[in-house]
DNA sequence: TCCATTGTTTACTATATTGGTAAGCAATAG
DNA sequence: CTATTGCTTACCAATATAGTAAACAATGGA
């Protein structure tokens, strides 16, 4: 039914969290897992990710926690997809077209290629410091 | 992984096979099978929801058959795509925010709603005219 | 030093979705 | 009447998803 990934959602919620904080505070992830409602062992996997893609810096121990490697107006929605999910392609024939079973011609490249293009442009348009203003001003109305 | 559906793409590939015919031509399902590579029971189902849809007319008998129910130019990919998966619904809180967990300030509503309001214009924008005189035009070169 | 607090990693599991098959039914042209 | 077409339903195997559990590693402070 071509749903948002949940860990992708989550994902971005946790940027989100740490973005509505001043830059550089530092969060636990039982801080996060309050404020987002995200479930405490996925949440920890889905950490570790953002920080192998480097979008975050951890730290262990007591008053160790989570915060963002850089400014929110630099991470947009398209890199915490990457980080989580790898590249979007829709079709295996978009970045395989050698395995295509109706070889170059296929109608369907183009189609599906169209889409996925216009997706990543939105995503690379949003950082989460775009959403996170946007909440702000919905909440001081 | 975020994928197209298969369903979805035969779909497109059935409206695409009879677009690449005069309009008013009645080609069989075992015809798209042999044209576009979809394997026949399934093919049946998939031509069974466009016909629901109304995209296409259906004929059963000898000399029966499928054709399309609309000029090439006015089917759009949005429209194909709805016939077999149904209104686009990236999350479920787009379509019902009291479901959301995050309640009415939630930022992912915004996040996945742009996604979802790009992702449609693109495919309103795309119809099975456009892509066959795509193929088209590569094949005459 | 030891312990509580944090993140890391791996293995596992239940459920839903996806992609597909099989078989029998219904309509119809000749 | 029969061969040819589409229609419907039930079923199935493989995969992806969402989540749990448990053991582990780092580290700051008593």
């Amino acid at each position: 039914m071509m749903r948002i990934n949940r860990r992708t959602d989550y994902a971005v919620r946790v940027m989100l969290a740490l973005a509505e904080h001043p830059y550089g505070a530092r969060l636990s992830s039982n801080m996060i897992r309050d404020i987002m409602g995200v479930p405490k062992a996925f949440l920890e996997r889905i950490i570790a990710e953002l920080s192998k893609a480097q979008l975050i810096e951890t730290f262990p121990g007591p008053k160790g926690g989570i915060q963002l490697s850089k400014k929110p107006e630099t991470v947009t929605i398209r890199q915490i997809w990457e980080a989580v999910e790898g590249p979007l392609s829709l079709s295996d024939c978009l970045q395989n077209p050698d395995s295509c079973p109706l070889h170059e011609d296929c109608p369907m490249r183009g189609c599906w290629g169209k889409l996925q293009k216009a997706m990543l442009n939105e995503m690379e348009a949003v950082t989460i410091s775009n959403l996170s203003t946007q909440v702000m001003r919905k909440r001081t109305i």
